[in-house]
RNA sequence: GAGGCGUUGGUGUAGCGGCAAGCACAACAGGUUGUGGACCUGUUAGCGGGGGUUCGAUUCCCCUACGUCUCC
Protein backbone atom coordinates (compact mmCIF):
# COMPACT_ATOMS: atom_id res chain seq x y z
CA UNK A 1 0.00 0.00 0.00
CA UNK A 2 1.75 3.07 -0.70
CA UNK A 3 1.61 5.48 1.28
CA UNK A 4 1.08 10.19 0.79
CA UNK A 5 4.57 11.65 1.73
CA UNK A 6 6.14 15.13 1.33
CA UNK A 7 10.06 15.41 1.08
CA UNK A 8 11.53 18.61 1.03
CA UNK A 9 15.01 18.70 -1.20
CA UNK A 10 15.81 22.06 -1.30
CA UNK A 11 14.90 25.62 0.21
CA UNK A 12 15.39 29.21 -1.53
CA UNK A 13 17.64 31.42 0.40
CA UNK A 14 16.40 34.71 -0.20
CA UNK A 15 12.76 33.42 0.53
CA UNK A 16 10.43 31.31 1.60
CA UNK A 17 10.08 29.51 -1.99
CA UNK A 18 11.08 25.24 -1.61
CA UNK A 19 11.65 22.26 -3.71
CA UNK A 20 9.86 18.99 -2.56
CA UNK A 21 7.79 16.18 -3.28
CA UNK A 22 4.77 14.88 -2.80
CA UNK A 23 4.28 10.96 -2.86
CA UNK A 24 0.39 9.63 -3.44
CA UNK A 25 -0.08 5.96 -4.16
CA UNK A 26 -0.98 7.18 -7.79
CA UNK A 27 2.69 8.99 -8.67
CA UNK A 28 4.90 11.84 -7.29
CA UNK A 29 3.74 15.88 -7.69
CA UNK A 30 7.10 17.80 -8.31
CA UNK A 31 6.57 21.14 -5.87
CA UNK A 32 5.51 23.98 -6.29
CA UNK A 33 3.34 22.82 -8.59
CA UNK A 34 -0.22 23.93 -10.30
CA UNK A 35 -3.38 21.73 -10.74
CA UNK A 36 -6.01 22.33 -13.21
CA UNK A 37 -9.49 22.43 -12.08
CA UNK A 38 -11.66 19.22 -13.17
CA UNK A 39 -14.81 20.14 -11.92
CA UNK A 40 -17.23 17.29 -12.86
CA UNK A 41 -14.25 14.63 -13.53
CA UNK A 42 -13.06 16.60 -16.70
CA UNK A 43 -10.89 19.51 -17.37
CA UNK A 44 -13.66 20.73 -19.74
CA UNK A 45 -12.31 20.04 -23.09
CA UNK A 46 -9.40 17.94 -22.79
CA UNK A 47 -8.45 14.41 -21.79
CA UNK A 48 -6.57 12.73 -20.00
CA UNK A 49 -3.91 12.18 -22.46
CA UNK A 50 -3.70 15.87 -23.34
CA UNK A 51 -3.58 16.54 -19.75
CA UNK A 52 -0.19 14.69 -19.62
CA UNK A 53 1.17 16.68 -22.17
CA UNK A 54 0.76 19.46 -20.92
CA UNK A 55 2.59 18.11 -18.01
CA UNK A 56 -0.27 17.82 -15.28
CA UNK A 57 1.16 16.09 -12.45
CA UNK A 58 -2.41 16.45 -10.52
CA UNK A 59 -5.89 16.31 -10.99
CA UNK A 60 -8.59 18.76 -8.99
CA UNK A 61 -12.48 17.53 -8.79
CA UNK A 62 -15.26 19.24 -7.14
CA UNK A 63 -17.07 17.31 -4.76
CA UNK A 64 -20.08 19.32 -4.62
CA UNK A 65 -20.68 18.57 -8.31
CA UNK A 66 -19.80 15.45 -8.43
CA UNK A 67 -21.99 14.61 -5.38
CA UNK A 68 -25.07 15.95 -7.49
CA UNK A 69 -24.02 14.14 -10.54
CA UNK A 70 -23.19 11.07 -10.66
CA UNK A 71 -22.93 10.82 -7.41
CA UNK A 72 -20.30 9.51 -5.57
CA UNK A 73 -21.75 5.66 -5.48
CA UNK A 74 -21.41 5.74 -9.36
CA UNK A 75 -18.21 6.89 -9.41
CA UNK A 76 -17.00 4.37 -6.01
CA UNK A 77 -18.68 1.74 -8.85
CA UNK A 78 -15.93 2.56 -11.31
CA UNK A 79 -13.24 2.48 -9.09
CA UNK A 80 -13.00 6.17 -7.97
CA UNK A 81 -12.49 9.20 -9.38
CA UNK A 82 -9.41 8.63 -11.26
CA UNK A 83 -10.22 5.40 -12.69
CA UNK A 84 -13.70 6.54 -13.68
CA UNK A 85 -11.85 9.34 -15.78
CA UNK A 86 -9.68 7.37 -17.34
CA UNK A 87 -6.68 9.50 -14.85
CA UNK A 88 -3.86 7.37 -13.58
CA UNK A 89 -1.89 10.38 -11.92
CA UNK A 90 -2.54 12.08 -8.07
CA UNK A 91 -5.52 13.70 -7.60
CA UNK A 92 -7.53 15.74 -5.05
CA UNK A 93 -10.30 16.64 -4.56
CA UNK A 94 -12.15 20.11 -2.41
CA UNK A 95 -14.87 19.51 0.11
CA UNK A 96 -17.75 21.00 -1.11
CA UNK A 97 -17.32 23.90 1.18
CA UNK A 98 -16.51 26.65 -1.08
CA UNK A 99 -19.14 26.15 -3.36
CA UNK A 100 -21.89 25.77 -0.73
CA UNK A 101 -20.53 29.10 0.62
CA UNK A 102 -18.90 31.10 -1.75
CA UNK A 103 -20.75 30.73 -5.21
CA UNK A 104 -24.09 31.35 -3.47
CA UNK A 105 -22.96 34.83 -2.76
CA UNK A 106 -21.81 35.03 -6.85
CA UNK A 107 -25.60 34.30 -7.50
CA UNK A 108 -26.50 38.08 -8.45
CA UNK A 109 -23.39 38.06 -11.11
CA UNK A 110 -24.49 35.43 -13.37
CA UNK A 111 -28.31 34.16 -14.62
CA UNK A 112 -25.93 31.16 -15.72
CA UNK A 113 -28.03 28.07 -14.22
CA UNK A 114 -24.90 26.57 -13.02
CA UNK A 115 -24.59 29.19 -10.20
CA UNK A 116 -27.81 29.64 -9.11
CA UNK A 117 -27.09 27.64 -5.76
CA UNK A 118 -29.78 27.98 -3.16
CA UNK A 119 -27.84 28.66 0.25
CA UNK A 120 -30.73 27.16 2.65
CA UNK A 121 -29.17 26.89 5.73
CA UNK A 122 -26.17 26.94 7.84
CA UNK A 123 -26.10 25.47 11.18
CA UNK A 124 -23.72 24.17 13.84
CA UNK A 125 -24.12 20.79 12.07
CA UNK A 126 -23.45 21.40 8.66
CA UNK A 127 -25.29 23.05 5.64
CA UNK A 128 -28.58 22.56 3.71
CA UNK A 129 -28.75 24.20 0.14
CA UNK A 130 -30.38 23.03 -2.69
CA UNK A 131 -29.16 21.56 -5.95
CA UNK A 132 -28.61 23.90 -9.19
CA UNK A 133 -29.45 20.52 -11.34
CA UNK A 134 -32.91 19.87 -10.06
CA UNK A 135 -33.56 22.03 -6.82
CA UNK A 136 -33.86 19.12 -4.51
CA UNK A 137 -32.44 19.67 -1.07
CA UNK A 138 -29.22 18.21 0.27
CA UNK A 139 -26.92 18.39 3.50
CA UNK A 140 -23.24 18.70 4.06
CA UNK A 141 -21.71 18.09 6.95
CA UNK A 142 -18.11 17.13 8.03
CA UNK A 143 -19.22 13.79 8.27
CA UNK A 144 -21.00 13.73 5.03
CA UNK A 145 -18.24 16.02 3.28
CA UNK A 146 -15.41 13.23 3.89
CA UNK A 147 -17.91 10.30 3.07
CA UNK A 148 -18.11 11.29 -0.23
CA UNK A 149 -15.02 12.18 -0.71
CA UNK A 150 -13.85 8.63 0.53
CA UNK A 151 -16.12 7.21 -2.40
CA UNK A 152 -14.70 9.56 -4.56
CA UNK A 153 -11.46 8.60 -3.61
CA UNK A 154 -8.79 11.27 -4.85
CA UNK A 155 -5.12 10.84 -3.26
CA UNK A 156 -5.77 13.90 -1.00
CA UNK A 157 -9.33 15.16 0.35
CA UNK A 158 -9.41 18.55 1.98
CA UNK A 159 -11.47 18.71 5.27
CA UNK A 160 -15.06 20.70 5.39
CA UNK A 161 -14.63 24.11 6.06
CA UNK A 162 -16.86 27.53 5.89
CA UNK A 163 -15.42 30.04 3.25
CA UNK A 164 -16.80 33.46 4.23
CA UNK A 165 -17.97 35.85 1.78
CA UNK A 166 -15.63 39.11 0.51
CA UNK A 167 -16.15 41.69 2.82
CA UNK A 168 -16.96 40.33 5.76
CA UNK A 169 -17.11 41.85 9.11
CA UNK A 170 -15.14 40.68 11.64
CA UNK A 171 -17.57 38.75 13.55
CA UNK A 172 -18.49 36.85 10.62
CA UNK A 173 -15.04 36.23 9.63
CA UNK A 174 -14.81 35.00 12.96
CA UNK A 175 -17.33 32.72 13.19
CA UNK A 176 -16.87 30.93 9.86
CA UNK A 177 -13.46 30.44 11.54
CA UNK A 178 -14.22 28.93 14.18
CA UNK A 179 -16.84 26.78 12.41
CA UNK A 180 -14.54 25.33 10.59
CA UNK A 181 -12.05 24.66 13.15
CA UNK A 182 -15.04 22.69 14.82
CA UNK A 183 -15.12 20.78 11.52
CA UNK A 184 -11.95 19.93 11.13
CA UNK A 185 -11.42 18.44 14.13
CA UNK A 186 -14.88 16.75 13.56
CA UNK A 187 -13.38 15.87 9.32
CA UNK A 188 -10.28 13.84 11.54
CA UNK A 189 -12.59 12.14 13.57
CA UNK A 190 -14.85 10.91 11.08
CA UNK A 191 -11.94 10.19 8.22
CA UNK A 192 -10.19 7.98 11.28
CA UNK A 193 -13.11 6.14 12.06
CA UNK A 194 -13.72 5.25 8.24
CA UNK A 195 -10.06 4.12 8.18
CA UNK A 196 -10.33 1.74 10.76
CA UNK A 197 -13.06 0.00 9.02
CA UNK A 198 -11.15 -2.66 6.80
CA UNK A 199 -13.96 -2.57 4.65
CA UNK A 200 -13.17 1.01 3.52
CA UNK A 201 -9.40 0.04 3.19
CA UNK A 202 -10.39 -2.99 0.77
CA UNK A 203 -12.54 -0.61 -1.58
CA UNK A 204 -9.99 1.79 -2.02
CA UNK A 205 -6.56 -0.10 -0.83
CA UNK A 206 -5.01 3.11 -0.01
CA UNK A 207 -5.01 5.27 2.91
CA UNK A 208 -6.36 9.09 1.63
CA UNK A 209 -4.04 12.26 2.58
CA UNK A 210 -6.19 15.24 4.14
CA UNK A 211 -5.63 18.74 3.96
CA UNK A 212 -7.04 20.99 6.99
CA UNK A 213 -7.84 24.19 5.82
CA UNK A 214 -6.61 27.68 7.38
CA UNK A 215 -9.92 30.17 7.15
CA UNK A 216 -9.73 34.32 8.91
CA UNK A 217 -10.76 36.45 5.66
CA UNK A 218 -8.62 39.47 5.61
CA UNK A 219 -7.89 40.06 9.41
CA UNK A 220 -4.49 39.16 10.84
CA UNK A 221 -5.07 37.77 14.39
CA UNK A 222 -8.31 35.63 12.49
CA UNK A 223 -5.87 34.11 9.91
CA UNK A 224 -3.13 33.64 12.34
CA UNK A 225 -5.22 32.01 15.07
CA UNK A 226 -6.69 29.58 12.38
CA UNK A 227 -2.83 28.95 10.85
CA UNK A 228 -1.75 27.84 14.89
CA UNK A 229 -5.27 25.86 15.18
CA UNK A 230 -4.98 23.92 11.90
CA UNK A 231 -0.88 23.38 11.63
CA UNK A 232 -1.48 21.85 15.78
CA UNK A 233 -3.74 19.40 13.63
CA UNK A 234 -1.16 18.61 11.44
CA UNK A 235 1.24 17.51 14.29
CA UNK A 236 -1.06 15.21 15.77
CA UNK A 237 0.84 12.54 13.88
CA UNK A 238 -0.87 9.45 12.10
CA UNK A 239 -4.16 10.96 13.06
CA UNK A 240 -3.99 14.62 11.89
CA UNK A 241 -3.64 16.83 8.80
CA UNK A 242 -1.49 15.75 6.07
CA UNK A 243 -1.04 18.85 4.55
CA UNK A 244 -2.54 22.12 5.07
CA UNK A 245 -4.65 24.24 2.48
CA UNK A 246 -5.37 28.08 2.63
CA UNK A 247 -8.79 28.99 1.92
CA UNK A 248 -10.63 32.34 1.90
CA UNK A 249 -8.59 33.51 -0.52
CA UNK A 250 -9.06 35.06 -4.10
CA UNK A 251 -12.89 35.96 -3.46
CA UNK A 252 -13.01 39.88 -4.23
CA UNK A 253 -10.42 41.05 -1.91
CA UNK A 254 -7.06 42.86 -3.75
CA UNK A 255 -4.16 41.14 -4.52
CA UNK A 256 -2.29 42.89 -1.91
CA UNK A 257 -4.63 41.43 1.02
CA UNK A 258 -4.56 38.12 -0.51
CA UNK A 259 -0.94 37.86 -0.69
CA UNK A 260 -1.07 39.47 2.73
CA UNK A 261 -2.94 36.80 4.71
CA UNK A 262 -0.29 34.15 2.91
CA UNK A 263 1.98 35.79 4.48
CA UNK A 264 0.93 35.69 8.01
CA UNK A 265 -0.35 32.06 7.55
CA UNK A 266 2.56 30.14 6.34
CA UNK A 267 5.35 30.93 8.95
CA UNK A 268 2.71 29.47 11.54
CA UNK A 269 2.50 26.17 9.75
CA UNK A 270 4.49 22.98 10.00
CA UNK A 271 7.25 23.49 8.16
CA UNK A 272 7.18 19.59 6.85
CA UNK A 273 3.87 19.92 5.75
CA UNK A 274 2.93 20.51 2.08
CA UNK A 275 1.05 23.81 1.87
CA UNK A 276 -1.70 24.17 -1.31
CA UNK A 277 -3.02 27.60 -1.90
CA UNK A 278 -6.98 27.02 -2.71
CA UNK A 279 -7.93 29.28 -6.21
CA UNK A 280 -4.93 30.75 -6.94
CA UNK A 281 -3.62 32.41 -9.16
CA UNK A 282 -2.79 34.50 -12.10
CA UNK A 283 0.57 34.25 -13.88
CA UNK A 284 2.16 37.18 -11.47
CA UNK A 285 0.04 35.22 -8.31
CA UNK A 286 2.52 32.19 -9.08
CA UNK A 287 5.52 33.82 -8.64
CA UNK A 288 4.30 36.08 -5.43
CA UNK A 289 2.67 32.75 -3.52
CA UNK A 290 5.95 30.47 -4.17
CA UNK A 291 7.83 33.27 -3.15
CA UNK A 292 5.76 33.32 -0.03
CA UNK A 293 6.16 29.49 0.44
CA UNK A 294 2.84 27.95 -1.70
CA UNK A 295 3.45 24.00 -2.54
CA UNK A 296 0.73 23.44 -4.42
CA UNK A 297 -2.49 25.73 -6.05
CA UNK A 298 -4.98 25.37 -8.14
CA UNK A 299 -6.92 27.65 -10.56
CA UNK A 300 -9.44 27.67 -13.11
CA UNK A 301 -8.41 30.70 -14.94
CA UNK A 302 -6.09 28.94 -17.61
CA UNK A 303 -9.11 27.15 -18.99
CA UNK A 304 -11.75 29.70 -17.99
CA UNK A 305 -9.86 32.39 -19.62
CA UNK A 306 -8.78 29.74 -22.31
CA UNK A 307 -12.92 28.94 -23.18
CA UNK A 308 -13.50 32.68 -23.71
CA UNK A 309 -10.12 33.36 -26.13
CA UNK A 310 -7.67 34.53 -23.72
CA UNK A 311 -4.58 33.08 -24.31
CA UNK A 312 -1.15 33.46 -22.15
CA UNK A 313 1.79 34.87 -23.67
CA UNK A 314 5.31 35.71 -22.18
CA UNK A 315 6.39 39.15 -20.45
CA UNK A 316 5.88 42.21 -23.10
CA UNK A 317 3.79 40.25 -25.08
CA UNK A 318 0.39 40.78 -24.22
CA UNK A 319 -1.50 44.14 -23.11
CA UNK A 320 -0.51 47.03 -20.79
CA UNK A 321 -3.15 45.95 -18.60
CA UNK A 322 -3.17 42.37 -19.28
CA UNK A 323 0.89 41.66 -19.82
CA UNK A 324 0.62 37.70 -19.60
CA UNK A 325 -2.40 37.18 -22.04
CA UNK A 326 -3.87 38.10 -25.52
CA UNK A 327 -7.45 38.35 -26.65
CA UNK A 328 -7.24 36.02 -29.76
CA UNK A 329 -10.84 36.95 -30.55
CA UNK A 330 -9.77 40.55 -31.22
CA UNK A 331 -9.40 41.23 -35.34
CA UNK A 332 -5.73 41.98 -35.19
CA UNK A 333 -5.28 38.80 -35.10
CA UNK A 334 -6.93 37.33 -38.13
CA UNK A 335 -4.00 37.53 -40.05
CA UNK A 336 -1.32 36.99 -37.62
CA UNK A 337 0.61 33.72 -38.81
CA UNK A 338 2.53 33.69 -35.50
CA UNK A 339 2.17 31.02 -33.06
CA UNK A 340 0.48 32.30 -29.81
CA UNK A 341 3.31 33.16 -27.81
CA UNK A 342 7.12 32.58 -29.01
CA UNK A 343 9.43 30.09 -27.06
CA UNK A 344 6.46 28.03 -25.60
CA UNK A 345 6.86 24.14 -26.81
CA UNK A 346 3.10 23.00 -26.92
CA UNK A 347 1.52 21.39 -29.32
CA UNK A 348 -0.43 24.34 -30.23
CA UNK A 349 2.41 26.93 -30.22
CA UNK A 350 4.05 24.23 -32.57
CA UNK A 351 1.50 23.49 -34.98
CA UNK A 352 -1.20 26.49 -34.87
CA UNK A 353 -1.14 30.48 -35.88
CA UNK A 354 -2.62 32.98 -33.93
CA UNK A 355 -5.00 33.78 -37.29
CA UNK A 356 -6.15 29.94 -37.17
CA UNK A 357 -7.20 29.95 -33.32
CA UNK A 358 -9.15 33.48 -33.58
CA UNK A 359 -10.95 31.61 -36.75
CA UNK A 360 -11.77 28.75 -34.47
CA UNK A 361 -12.87 31.28 -31.77
CA UNK A 362 -14.90 33.38 -34.08
CA UNK A 363 -17.18 30.57 -35.44
CA UNK A 364 -16.96 28.91 -32.04
CA UNK A 365 -15.44 25.79 -33.29
CA UNK A 366 -15.25 23.25 -30.61
CA UNK A 367 -11.60 22.71 -31.21
CA UNK A 368 -10.95 26.69 -30.25
CA UNK A 369 -11.77 25.53 -26.92
CA UNK A 370 -9.37 22.48 -26.60
CA UNK A 371 -6.36 24.48 -28.26
CA UNK A 372 -6.84 26.98 -25.84
CA UNK A 373 -7.01 25.11 -22.35
CA UNK A 374 -4.16 23.03 -23.92
CA UNK A 375 -2.14 25.70 -24.67
CA UNK A 376 -2.66 27.71 -21.22
CA UNK A 377 -2.94 24.16 -18.76
CA UNK A 378 0.70 23.76 -20.73
CA UNK A 379 1.82 27.55 -20.34
CA UNK A 380 1.08 27.30 -16.52
CA UNK A 381 2.91 23.78 -15.52
CA UNK A 382 5.65 24.73 -17.84
CA UNK A 383 6.21 27.82 -16.29
CA UNK A 384 6.22 27.07 -12.93
CA UNK A 385 8.43 24.06 -13.92
CA UNK A 386 11.27 26.91 -14.97
CA UNK A 387 10.48 28.31 -11.37
CA UNK A 388 11.31 25.27 -10.15
CA UNK A 389 14.29 25.18 -12.01
CA UNK A 390 15.33 28.64 -11.35
CA UNK A 391 14.78 28.10 -7.30
CA UNK A 392 17.19 24.86 -7.71
CA UNK A 393 19.80 27.45 -9.68
CA UNK A 394 19.34 30.41 -7.29
CA UNK A 395 17.74 31.88 -9.71
CA UNK A 396 14.32 32.44 -8.59
CA UNK A 397 14.31 36.53 -8.01
CA UNK A 398 15.88 37.14 -11.31
CA UNK A 399 13.09 35.11 -13.10
CA UNK A 400 10.62 36.88 -11.11
CA UNK A 401 11.98 39.98 -11.83
CA UNK A 402 12.23 39.01 -15.67
CA UNK A 403 8.54 38.36 -15.22
CA UNK A 404 6.98 40.86 -13.56
CA UNK A 405 9.44 44.26 -13.84
CA UNK A 406 9.23 43.74 -17.81
C1' G B 1 -45.38 48.83 -70.35
C1' A B 2 -49.30 48.82 -66.03
C1' G B 3 -50.14 48.04 -60.95
C1' G B 4 -48.96 46.48 -55.72
C1' C B 5 -45.45 46.34 -51.76
C1' G B 6 -40.93 47.80 -49.64
C1' U B 7 -36.29 51.07 -48.55
C1' U B 8 -34.42 52.90 -40.67
C1' G B 9 -26.69 51.66 -37.80
C1' G B 10 -22.38 46.38 -40.72
C1' U B 11 -26.88 42.73 -40.60
C1' G B 12 -32.09 41.72 -39.17
C1' U B 13 -35.82 44.76 -37.39
C1' A B 14 -39.31 48.29 -33.96
C1' G B 15 -41.46 53.09 -34.26
C1' C B 16 -45.79 55.99 -38.03
C1' G B 17 -46.96 63.91 -37.17
C1' G B 18 -43.42 66.31 -31.77
C1' C B 19 -38.76 60.11 -29.28
C1' A B 20 -32.23 61.69 -26.58
C1' A B 21 -35.26 56.96 -33.11
C1' G B 22 -35.86 51.24 -29.45
C1' C B 23 -34.17 45.99 -29.69
C1' A B 24 -31.06 41.75 -31.28
C1' C B 25 -26.67 40.11 -33.57
C1' A B 26 -21.92 41.90 -35.39
C1' A B 27 -17.79 45.33 -34.37
C1' C B 28 -14.74 47.90 -30.69
C1' A B 29 -13.05 48.37 -25.36
C1' G B 30 -13.09 46.37 -20.30
C1' G B 31 -14.08 42.51 -16.54
C1' U B 32 -13.58 36.89 -14.92
C1' U B 33 -8.63 33.55 -9.16
C1' G B 34 -11.45 25.95 -4.48
C1' U B 35 -15.24 26.38 -13.10
C1' G B 36 -18.56 30.10 -15.80
C1' G B 37 -18.18 26.84 -23.54
C1' A B 38 -21.60 31.42 -19.22
C1' C B 39 -22.39 36.25 -18.12
C1' C B 40 -21.81 41.45 -17.08
C1' U B 41 -20.28 46.59 -18.29
C1' G B 42 -19.37 50.29 -21.54
C1' U B 43 -18.51 52.42 -26.86
C1' U B 44 -19.15 53.15 -32.08
C1' A B 45 -22.93 53.28 -35.63
C1' G B 46 -29.08 54.49 -38.82
C1' C B 47 -34.40 57.13 -41.02
C1' G B 48 -31.96 55.94 -49.90
C1' G B 49 -32.07 61.01 -52.77
C1' G B 50 -35.00 65.47 -54.12
C1' G B 51 -39.30 68.47 -53.65
C1' G B 52 -43.87 69.68 -51.00
C1' U B 53 -47.94 69.93 -46.84
C1' U B 54 -47.32 71.51 -41.66
C1' C B 55 -45.59 75.60 -36.19
C1' G B 56 -43.09 70.72 -36.63
C1' A B 57 -41.87 65.30 -40.96
C1' U B 58 -38.45 58.86 -40.00
C1' U B 59 -43.87 59.19 -40.00
C1' C B 60 -48.49 62.45 -44.76
C1' C B 61 -48.23 63.79 -50.41
C1' C B 62 -45.39 64.01 -55.18
C1' C B 63 -41.04 62.87 -58.09
C1' U B 64 -36.68 59.87 -58.49
C1' A B 65 -33.37 55.63 -57.55
C1' C B 66 -33.08 50.74 -56.01
C1' G B 67 -35.35 46.02 -54.55
C1' U B 68 -39.48 42.70 -54.91
C1' C B 69 -44.12 40.64 -56.64
C1' U B 70 -48.41 40.32 -60.08
C1' C B 71 -50.41 41.20 -64.89
C1' C B 72 -49.75 42.35 -70.29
Amino acid sequence: MSKFGFDISFKDKSSRARIGKISTPHGVIETPAFTPVGTQASVKSLDPKDLKETKTQIFFGNTYHLHLRPGEEVVKKFGGLAKFMGWDGPTITDSGGFQVFSLAQKKGRSRNQEEEINLVKITEDGVVFRSHIDGSLHEFTPEKSIEIQKNLSADIILAFDQCPPYPASYEDAKKAMDRTHEWAVRCLNSKLKAQKSKLQLKIQNFNQAIYGIVQGSVYEDLRKESAKFIGDLALSGVEGFDGIAIGGVAVGESKVEMLRAVEWVVPLLPEEKPRHLLGVGEVDDIFEIIERGIDTFDCVIPTRLGRTGFLFVGPKEGNIKNRFRIDINKSVFAKDQEPVTKNCNCYVCQNFTRGYLNHLFIGRELLAYRLASYHNIYFINDLVEKIRNAILNGEFKKMKREWLEA
